[in-house]
DNA sequence: TCAATCCGTATC
DNA sequence: ATACGGATTGAC
């Protein structure tokens, strides 16, 4: 290989000893070679590399996440290493004694640094896997999430696969290489929408729509996503669709491939493998395709010539990167649209906080359809919380359904399948008698019991009557039990209910891609419903247990609910019935059943704003030991109005929250990551996990 | 007054 | 991690 003559071992021992030498003027390079034989013309030794001729200094991004290395640092590239280092690519370097990995920024022709420069110590790899856009955008989400460079790098650039990287780039697919049909194709699903036309024009044209969306219930939006990103891609830009999960991406691959024919995109999962992974990464970054969909990793694919970015239902939790600085693809989708000048759309069935923040700020327009429209589609939702009477029929009792539940799913199964949603495994602390084990119901409303404490009285969670004299109807014991009851259970309760009815069940484990039944009755826990196509959905769907996800002690615990409810909600057929097991007084319940989720949101967002909670205020939490919080708080300039809450017990370690008013958030912020890096140079012994705008509140 | 040692800081 | 500079300490 080139280069690799002069061994990188050459030289390298100090001799012992020589450090006793009488001082030798420091800037002399030759203090560190043997001090004797000087008459040895150049016999090529380490001290006597040579600097490329043109643009000698690289610029280095090395990959260390120390807050206060966070900055590039200037290598000298040796000439034989000039035609490899080129920018964007990963090298090796010395840094601080040891190696380590990096990246090119650029090359220039002289460094800032006033000390000696080292070399570069090879070039892993010339392909240029950082260009400027992901650069910047890298640097912008770092300063924004109180981050480091490195860290949002790793997220943003996969590792290296050496034999995927020397392969042939694939062959084109057929007919990838013709044009694809634009605005002249119409505008498709967009037509339900008075704003879709003028967001596609806006995009074909090569200007930067930028839109919440608000989808009509049923399985249109997909093909709608993939309108958007041909139209975009007939203007002659590419797009970046991100999903919640694999499942999702895996549907939107094939609409995206209905749309747009074979071979025009990629989809980027985490399941694909290293491998296979790094080679569609590398055909995005290579500009061979210029669509990426994927999950929340995709969010920094490098898509050549942006012009639209999708964010599919950005309340769902698994968005949320649980790697540090912690972005989240709204922000980065956000900021990404803005540097590339390119189009975004921000949609789902509800509407985040976020989101409407988006829209209230003038960032976004809202984009939705008239309430005309709406109504003729949204399911006839029915809240069965105040129907106090569970069904009479004894297996229906057991299976926790209300009587209107009952008959709901009793008649629509007759015209296709029914989908039942129940919290997951875990949510529901639900009472049964202690030796026998059947659910302990309430004497006066037959509500589920429900316990605050071990040794409180259990309450009716529908009633609130205290159930002190508890005594089980079925074998009279007299103490009652916490049950979990999951899918399986609720599945065999409703087997039970309706003999002679197939039960299928989706969850977490063991996920339905889709359902297929003309008539089943499909148990599925929130984000694993099977889509069922046939008929165009399902006949009716039943929300149960829906006090248990309003009961959660969460700031977002409403509009999380209505998330849930909507998005199973969505999967029925136009106008069936919809029946929720909630209180149909509580301001969720109103708004799945108006389905209205933007004024819900709105209101959310005016009660955020008044309690000073985000996304109307910016908030940082602070983990670590009570000790390492108050040392932090103490070394970091927080703005002006910041407020600091807590800390309080947060696990084995304790958690402090910072808050400030929204114009304050890039303060913040710098304030947090200059308190960091002050900590790191000190290398103060315990950490600080900084998380801004942390998903999960208290 | 000098050298050995300690400590803090930068790391190209 | 490790190298370096400046400050500090201890012995002459």
């Amino acid at each position: 290989m080139s280069g690799a003559g002069e061994g990188p071992g050459e030289g390298t021992g100090l001799i012992p000893g020589l450090g006793d030498v009488p001082r030798a003027p420091a800037e002399e390079p030759a203090a560190k070679a043997r001090p004797k034989p000087k008459a040895k013309p150049k016999p090529a030794r380490k001290g006597a590399r040579r600097p490329a001729e043109s643009l000698p200094v690289a610029r280095v991004a090395v990959d260390m996440s120390l807050p206060h290395l966070d900055r590039p640092f200037d290598y000298l590239v040796p000439v034989e290493l000039d035609g490899r280092t080129v920018p964007g690519c990963r090298v090796r370097v010395r840094f601080a004694g040891q190696l380590v990995d990096g990246l090119v920024l650029e090359r220039v022709a002289e460094s800032d640094h006033e000390g000696r420069l080292s070399y570069l110590e090879r070039v892993t790899s010339s392909e240029p896997v950082l260009g400027t856009e992901v650069a910047a955008l890298a640097r912008e989400v770092a300063d924004r999430y109180a981050g480091t460079f490195a860290d949002v790098l790793r997220l943003a650039i996969p590792p290296r696969h050496a034999r995927v990287e020397a392969e042939e780039p694939p062959e084109r697919a057929e007919g990838a290489e013709g044009a694809v049909a634009g605005l002249e194709k119409g505008p498709g699903p967009w037509a339900e929408y008075p704003a879709g036309p003028s967001f596609l024009k806006a995009l074909g044209e090569g200007r930067a729509p930028r839109a919440v969306w608000t989808a009509l219930p049923g399985p249109g939006w997909r093909a709608a996503i993939a309108r958007a990103v041909a139209v975009a891609l007939a203007g002659g830009r590419g797009a970046l669709v991100v999903m919640a999960d694999g499942r999702d991406v895996a549907r939107m691959d094939e609409a995206l491939a209905a749309e747009l024919g074979e071979g025009r995109h990629v989809a980027l999962t985490a399941e694909l493998g290293p491998a296979e992974r790094y080679r569609r990464w590398l055909a995005v970054r290579r500009g061979t395709v210029r669509v990426a969909v994927g999950t929340r990793a995709a969010m920094f694919a490098p898509v050549e010539d942006l012009g639209l970015v999708v964010l599919w239902d950005d309340g769902d939790d698994v968005h949320a990167e649980p790697h540090a600085p912690y972005p989240h693809p709204r922000e980065v989708l956000a900021l990404r649209a803005h540097r590339a000048r390119a189009g975004a759309l921000i949609g789902g069935f509800t509407r985040t906080t976020e989101a409407t923040q988006l829209v209230e700020t003038g960032w976004a327009h809202a984009l939705a359809a008239d309430r005309l429209r709406v109504r003729a589609v949204m399911p006839r939702v029915r809240p069965a919380g105040d129907d106090a009477e569970l069904a009479r029929d004894g297996a229906a009792r057991t299976a926790r359904l209300t009587h209107l539940a009952f008959q709901t799913a009793r008649q629509a199964l007759e015209h296709g399948p029914v989908l039942v949603q129940v919290p997951r495994r875990g949510y529901l602390p639900g009472l049964a008698c202690g030796r026998c084990r059947t659910p302990a119901r309430c004497g006066a409303c037959q509500g589920p019991l429900s316990m605050t404490s071990a040794h409180a009285a259990p309450y009716c969670r529908w009633c609130g009557r205290i159930a002190g004299d508890w005594n089980c109807p079925e074998c009279g014991f007299l103490h009652v039990r916490a049950v979990v009851v999951g899918a399986r259970r609720t599945a065999e309760e409703l087997g039970r209910a309706f003999p002679g009815v197939p039960v299928r069940t989706s969850g977490r484990e063991a996920v339905l891609e889709r359902i297929d039944d003309e008539r089943a009755l499909v148990v599925a826990t929130p984000g694993a419903e099977p889509a069922a196509e046939r008929g165009g959905g399902y006949a009716a769907a039943l929300l149960l247990d829906g006090w248990v996800l309003l009961g959660r002690a969460d700031l977002r615990a409403g509009e999380e609910t209505l998330r849930r409810w909507m998005n199973a909600a969505a999967l029925v057929r136009p106008a069936a019935p919809v029946v929720v097991a909630a209180d149909g007084a509580l301001a969720p319940v109103q708004a799945l059943v108006r389905w209205d989720p933007v004024t819900y949101a709105e209101r959310e967002l005016d009660e955020r704003r008044e309690v000073g909670f985000p996304p109307a205020a910016r908030m940082a939490s602070l983990t670590g030991t009570p000790a390492a919080i108050r040392e932090f708080l103490s070394g970091a300039r927080l703005p002006e109005g910041a407020e600091v809450l807590g800390p309080v017990p947060a696990g084995d370690k304790e958690r402090a929250l910072v808050r400030v008013p929204r114009p304050a958030g890039q303060a913040l912020a710098k304030a947090l990551r200059e308190a960091q890096g002050v900590r790191s140079a000190r290398k103060a012994p315990e950490s600080v996990r900084v998380q801004i705008d942390p998903l999960e509140l208290i």
